[in-house]
DNA sequence: AGTCAATCGATAATCGATAATCGTTGATCC
DNA sequence: GGATCAACGATTATCGATTATCGATTGACT
């Protein structure tokens, strides 16, 4: 979309990755004239992000009442994970059914680095890398789906999935067993057993996603996730 | 959204409509100064109706060039048509799962009163009350399904495929079985039988895909879909 | 004559200011 | 004393004009 170039675009994706990385607060409100006067740049400019990352689901509008970055919470992130699931499953469906030696070889290949990682993070914390070569395997798996559509879909879930791991991985607990089922997961994929690759990806993202659950549901129960901080939303932004 | 009470959603809802409808020709541009002239509007709501027609897969935004209507092809309706039965058998799949007597009702209901107009139909030129009928019943089939995501995605289809069938319909083929599978699907959608309901309800979309398919392969063949008409475009508008 | 560069007209992207809208506060009335 | 309404302040939505960018055309140079 060679975004990078216009004004309206490097604004979009500055402000995509501060929510995505939820420095802006789920819940803020994101005032037109405070944005465009932090970014130097004009209320349109900041209006048209937003109509961008709107689409992109990582900001709501309120007719008349601006925009705010939208907030997370257990109950979409069980909505989302069904989704997710739903839209992985047929992009890696489409991927195992047409690809091809040169797919397979990237797969393992993507296998093997995330491997190479996972002791290190035995340790006790993830590290980026790890986080990293996840997702590469993740994009590995899928990588032979030739449709643009469900992969533009896969790409809008990933997204929304980033602000998840941002709140949640720091504090969730250490996962017991970070490669997952990764490696039986490749076996299918590579015997072209659909059906058992896919519902063995589908496990292990479930058995993620379960971990952000439980740490959502506590955080929520002490109000750590009220949305209503519009008070102070300025100290938020910034 | 609230979207008829600004104006940017007023513009935004009419040139939707335009476009799905096919009035704004597939590939034709859009020059937001001609566009802002024939609504009365300031170039600034265009851009951000534009934005959002983006976020539809409307519109196409070419960098320093302006938007166009995305154009259609035979290759992109059979990307869709796949993308489009995993949804809707993502959706019906929850639906099933979920749905109580209310629901099977409505489906009832809604299969009822399609029936009913199949007769009509039958003489040789699909009604649009017909037309209507048939997208309630699919309505209804996935009317249980509870979750925000899917439905979202699922009505983002929708209005790619109506731009199709506005295409294609009139000069498509008569229909020999307007009603396909459809008694099948309720049947197996009542009796919960999840997997033979979306089975038949993926054949039942690909067969209304490949009549479709048909026609504008042989369009395609005589040059009537060329997306470069960038030289008459401004006829193509208005 | 062919190729490359500078210029020109057309169009898109951006801006600053204006008009419209909402929530709130304070005064008035019951 | 409590509730209602009106004016105010803050914020958003919209506009018209300015600036930046593109593609094509013309002209000079090899």
């Amino acid at each position: 979309m060679e975004t990078t170039r216009s004004v309206t675009g490097q604004i979009y994706l500055q402000l995509k990755d501060e929510i995505s990385s939820c420095r802006l607060r789920p819940g803020a409100r994101l005032p037109t004239n405070l944005l465009s006067q932090r970014y130097g740049v004009s209320i349109g400019v900041i209006r048209e992000a937003m109509a961008k990352l709107l689409a992109d689901g990582l900001v709501l509008a309120h007719p008349m009442r601006g925009f705010s970055a939208t907030p997370i919470s257990a109950g979409d992130l069980a909505d989302l994970t069904i989704a997710f699931i739903g839209i992985q499953s047929l992009c890696l469906r489409r991927s195992i059914l047409i690809g091809d030696e040169a797919w397979e070889a990237r797969l393992c290949r993507s296998y093997a680095s995330m491997a190479d990682l996972a002791p290190a993070n035995q340790k006790g914390k993830l590290t980026t890398k790890f986080g990293a070569a996840h997702e590469d395997f993740q994009d590995a798996l899928v990588a032979a789906c030739d449709n643009p559509w469900l992969l533009s879909l896969r790409s809008l879930f990933a997204t929304q999935a980033m602000r998840y791991k941002q709140i949640c991985l720091p504090k969730a607990a250490t996962d017991p067993d970070p490669m997952g089922l990764a490696e039986l997961i490749v076996e299918a994929a590579r015997a072209r057993e659909v059906d058992k690759a896919v519902s063995l990806l589908s496990e292990s993202m479930r058995i993620n996603a379960k971990r952000f659950q439980q740490r959502l549901e506590a955080d929520e129960s002490h109000g750590f996730l009220d949305q209503d901080n519009s008070d102070s939303f300025a100290a938020n932004i910034f």
